[in-house]
RNA sequence: UCCCCGAUCGUCUAAUGGCAGGACAGCGGCCUUUGGAGCCGUGAAUCGUGGUUCGAAUCCACGUCGGGGAA
């Protein structure tokens, strides 16, 4: 039976909530933390993540396991490391992952200074993840595996987290909710969209920040690889790579955007398989593992969240760069995602994308095109 | 001012006298701690007015709009 003092990070959700019961179950002296990230002080609608409904969710489950429970303040740290770099990303026409950020520096550095401040020897999130002897794994179930989102962990706190719902399938950490008596929140629905964009309309957010005359939110044109117009958008901000939603219409296939090219605003078409890139370069690299890979070396390779990891080879590493070349070519390869580095089920580190190499036209194609 | 050519879902287009069909976009659902994608489902059109015909998107007349043409 473990021992010692753990902060548990609590949204107020089944996961979290599930992970601070195990924990106490298990004889760790629990200490429940709600991150207040960005509502007080401005004018916004209810917002569900730091909703009261949500604190409170945390507070009574604290209650019901008699344990301590803290709402911390991390609202300027999370707006400048988080939603500053979010509306960055979207007008430089990339495509942030705004949950990676927040884990990298505010869940797993900044929440992790107050817990050296409570004197905790451990942290605690709901992830479906594995942290094991200091190595960070995927999810058992990989259907809710999301250590995707968790490479920019440092080192240091990776030996110190504690995953307790990683090691089980979601309808498992369901029936511990009901079984451990947290009938509050055991049926509480899976959080979607951007904790800080519940309504999903991030351009709202773009908006906010930047203003209504932003570039990224100003007509601009669609055209094809060729350069020919065929047609006009509402704004770059609206799109990314591999997105159909939103396309005109008119062509014998589905057309997907393939570029976004901000300093002309616009937004470039084409077919399914223009998408297809044979390797990628990614920046910012962040390695969890003991013994980064080198140049030559083989792993697997996830540049999207919920895709399969593929196998791949690194071409060129340096500090903090990796080029990477792909087995099979992956579809829609996309600037400010994240590329993750796997060793079977071992997390080995990730870093931002920042370009993809484009499959040479040749090797593209057994390809469709039906329609006779 | 005369002569040609053209006009079908939001878009691109099938149907040449016999139930207006498809693709893309849209909308809804599933999926999902980013954004997407994918899958399933669904609404949507014959430029107008007359005429011929058992029956008109289709043939005829006039009109409207668009493109072209030496008055």
């Amino acid at each position: 039976m473990a021992g010692g003092r753990v902060l548990v990070a609590m949204s107020g959700g089944v996961d979290s909530s599930v992970a601070a019961a195990l924990l106490h179950a298990e004889g760790y002296e629990v200490i429940g933390a709600t991150m207040k990230l960005f509502c007080g002080g401005e004018d916004l609608p209810d917002r569900p993540c730091c909703s009261l409904d949500s604190v409170n969710d945390a507070r009574r489950v604290c209650q019901q396991l008699g344990v301590p429970h803290y709402v911390l303040n991390l609202e300027s740290a999370f707006g400048r490391d988080v939603v500053a770099d979010f509306v960055s990303e979207y007008s430089l026409g990339r495509t942030p992952i705004p949950c990676v950020r927040c884990n990298t520096f505010t869940k797993f550095r900044d929440l992790v200074r107050k817990a050296d401040a409570l004197e905790c020897d451990w942290i605690a999130t709901g992830h479906y993840a594995r942290a094991i002897d200091g190595e960070l794994y995927r999810g058992r179930d990989h259907q809710k595996d999301q250590s995707y989102f968790l490479w920019g962990i440092d080192r240091a706190v990776v030996q110190r987290l504690l995953l307790p719902v990683g090691h089980q399938t979601k309808a498992e950490t369901r029936a511990v909710a009901h079984r451990l008596g947290l009938e509050v929140i055991a049926e509480k629905l899976e959080s979607q969209d951007i904790c800080f964009v519940p309504d999903g309309d991030h351009v709202a957010i773009i908006r906010r920040e930047l203003g209504v005359d932003a570039p990224a939110l100003q007509r601009g044109p669609f055209v094809l690889e060729d350069g020919t117009p065929i047609g006009e958008h509402d704004g770059y901000a609206r799109f990314t790579i591999g997105q159909r939603k939103g396309v005109p219409g008119g062509f014998v296939a589905p057309m997907f955007v393939i570029a976004i090219q901000p300093e002309r605003r616009a937004v470039v078409l084409g077919p399914r398989e223009a998408l297809l890139g044979r390797g990628l370069i990614a920046r910012g690299m962040s390695w969890i593992a003991a013994e980064p890979p080198g140049v030559g070396a083989r792993m697997e390779v996830r540049h999207r969240h919920r895709a399969a990891p593929v196998p791949a080879e690194i071409v060129r590493v340096d500090a903090d760069e990796i080029e990477l070349a792909l087995d099979a070519p992956l579809s829609a390869i996309t600037p400010g995602q994240s590329l993750v580095l796997y060793d079977g089920e071992r997390v080995l580190g990730g870093g931002i994308i920042e370009s993809g190499l484009r499959a040479s036209a040749r090797a593209a194609l057994p390809i469709l095109v039906q329609l006779a």
